[in-house]
DNA sequence: GTTAAATATGTCAAATTTGATATAAATTAA
DNA sequence: TTAATTTATATCAAATTTGACATATTTAAC
């Protein structure tokens, strides 16, 4: 994908790509943490889903709301990785489950 | 160390104890967050040191200050993982080293 | 010792993230 | 279908985190 394309997607979504270095492209640290984010998102989602588990469920055992799981499950920006951290240690997301989406 | 010193040691530092489960114990998630935080803190400054470079001179790295680069190798609570990890993404911190402080 | 450089600590307004709430849209069950 | 459940989206005040700044303390060089 080209970058400009990249860019427009990222920013329609959300994430502020502007201008740390140049105008077109992220840098390889925000590159890599917006990739972990979202790989984190995913796993959330999917490690949920195989527990059967709603977001309303889920939003109550980290004392939270449905909006944000859903928030959260969609790789909103506006989510930190405490938060998903948070998330995927309450679902005990096997060490080398994260390790994986290191970047 | 009983629980009731480490919540005392833990709240003077800042942290938020609390009475997430009851008045004396961390759950697993909380405690395993903060170890992951202060172990990446004080990777941070170990990795900081090894490249040889000032806390003023990577703060302009990561478009920061001096102060906070500080309060992050501090392990101060008020620092999230977000930044921490973008931090040790700047300093092309290896994979392995980040998996080996996963909770 | 004195000086300079580096680090630590405290404060603060601005920016961001939060849970909550409302409600729309999608999925499932009947 | 229709109703019920689940998930997505938007909004907002409150809480938290941010970089910046001032200044104290520590460390290093001389």
């Amino acid at each position: 994908m080209m970058d400009k394309k990249k860019q427009k997607k990222l920013e329609a979504a959300g994430w502020k790509v502007g201008n740390a270095e140049d105008f077109l492209e992220l840098t390889q640290v925000e590159s890599d943490y917006i990739s972990l984010k979202i790989a984190l998102s995913k796993h959330l989602k999917t490690r949920r889903q195989s527990l059967r588990l709603t977001q309303k469920d889920f939003a109550g055992m980290i004392h939270s709301s449905q909006s944000r799981v859903a928030k959260m499950e969609a790789g909103d920006p506006g989510v930190t990785l405490d938060l998903l951290v948070k998330s995927l240690l309450t679902l005990k997301t096997p060490k080398e489950d994260i390790e994986k989406m290191l970047p």
